[in-house]
DNA sequence: GCGCATGATTAGGA
DNA sequence: TCCTAATCATGCGC
């Protein structure tokens, strides 16, 4: 700080033609209408230059950065500058800065924790299972083996959930030290203060929740939708589409219903299965001819149309015959195709979840082993989305996520 | 406002 | 009587 007034001398662009110095006039104090003047003159010289040093050659250009960042009055401009940008450009956009958090962000997060994905683990890692289990009534031993199930996809998802997020807030983080020291050193030539920095940090950590953080809220969102917490339903309606008067009203009675919403819920999903069932199949045949053009053309390069990734590749012969009604229909679809295809995930994300959705089918089949050959017994539905042994009375074990609203919430 | 999913209702058939 | 199929009403997300 010695030899500032040196520096200042010694560059000569930086010394002020025809002053004694921006020294000079601070060390005079307040003075008159002269030292008044003299002193905007010397700071409008000073942003002068500042506005004209990117029109010098390199070399000069640094030392005339350098005279100017050990320039006796530059904390002084510099502070004055900041207050100036915090009053005008800051505070306009102040308002926008201070938006709530985005509603989606928070149904997002709210249905991960409610699912038991996201938050503190509780009781083995399925908090939602144990609620499940709980609200059915303390469901039989056929039940606990079915949570037990559910709570060890669940803890997969969770322990795959937590790694992508921590991978995201490194990375976050290390953006972030990256844009910090970048406006550290900008901030040595022009006027950012401490506070824009934070101010930028917080924006650069929304940006991050919003894109990164969203995509992966959405691939494990739609991993939740698919209803394990209440399993048992769904087994006894792929087993026995048709249940028996006392089915039904176990099954009423354990949902809090009434036996005709009971039928009326069995009812349409046999008819909604069997819609989507063709649905599914006719699109199924489209891309399996789509596939066979594909293969034919680039079969010595061995064809993407393949691909487990692909959407719709799920629609292979064996997959389109998965049981679905129209809730898992939508699930599946969410796991299978557009949802995290879509949304352009990153490649390893991606493949973790397409990791997750193997593990998936190996240990039960949510996704594409959601076929009742795999997950279920296949005696209650055939192939071609028509019945078989359908008036096997079942043995409805816990309805819990029956007909209504309960499995209404997760698939919407 | 639109599309979608879902529960409920109704007509017709076995 | 039960089922299928069509239809309506409602809620929800975009």
């Amino acid at each position: 700080m010695d030899d500032q007034p040196r520096l200042m001398h010694t560059h000569s662009g930086v010394g002020m033609p025809g002053h004694p110095g921006l020294s000079q006039h601070m060390q005079d104090g307040p003075g008159g209408a002269e030292g008044e003047a003299g002193r905007k003159q010397d700071i409008g010289d000073i942003l002068q230059q500042i506005m004209t040093i990117t029109d010098q050659s390199l070399d000069e250009a640094q030392a005339r950065k350098h005279a100017l960042n050990c320039h006796r009055m530059k904390p002084a401009l510099f502070n004055v500058l900041c207050e100036i940008k915090e009053k005008t450009v800051l505070s306009i956009r102040g308002a926008q800065e201070e938006e709530p958090t985005d509603p989606q962000l928070m149904r997002l997060d709210n249905m991960l924790l409610a699912e038991g994905v996201a938050g503190p683990e509780k009781g083995g890692g399925s908090a939602a299972a144990a609620a499940a289990a709980a609200a059915s009534g303390g469901a039989g031993s056929d039940n606990s083996v079915e949570h037990s199930d559910y709570r060890a996809k669940l803890s997969q998802i969770r322990q795959i959930y937590h790694t992508e997020l921590e991978k995201y807030e490194q990375a976050c983080n290390e953006f972030t030290t990256h844009v910090m020291n970048l406006l550290r050193e900008q901030s040595r030539t022009r006027p950012i203060s401490p506070k824009e920095i934070e101010r930028m940090v917080s924006i650069i950590h929304r940006m991050w929740k919003t894109q990164e953080y969203l995509k992966l809220h959405s691939i494990f969102g739609s991993l939740v939708l698919i209803p394990f917490p209440f399993p048992s339903v769904f087994p006894s309606f792929f087993t026995n589409p048709y249940p028996s008067e006392e089915a039904k009203e176990e099954l009423a009675k354990k949902c809090g219903i009434t036996v005709s919403q009971v039928s009326n819920w069995f009812g349409n999903k046999r008819i909604r299965y069997k819609k989507n069932i063709g649905k599914f199949q006719e699109e199924a045949n489209i891309y399996a001819a789509k596939t066979a053009v594909t293969a034919t053309n680039v079969s010595a390069h061995g064809s993407q149309a393949n691909s487990p990734s692909t959407p719709n590749s799920a629609g292979s012969s064996s997959s389109f015959n998965m049981s679905n009604s129209g809730d898992l229909f939508m699930s599946v679809q969410s796991l299978n195709g557009d949802s995290y295809q879509g949304a352009q995930v990153g490649a390893n994300v991606q493949s973790q979840v397409d990791t997750l959705r193997h593990v998936i089918s190996q240990t039960g089949g949510y996704s594409d082993g959601l076929a009742a050959s795999q997950m279920y017994s296949p005696q209650g539905i055939s192939a071609n989305g028509g019945w078989q042994d359908a008036t096997t009375p079942s043995s409805v074990t816990s309805p819990t996520e029956g007909p209504g609203s309960v499995h209404s919430d997760t698939s919407n």
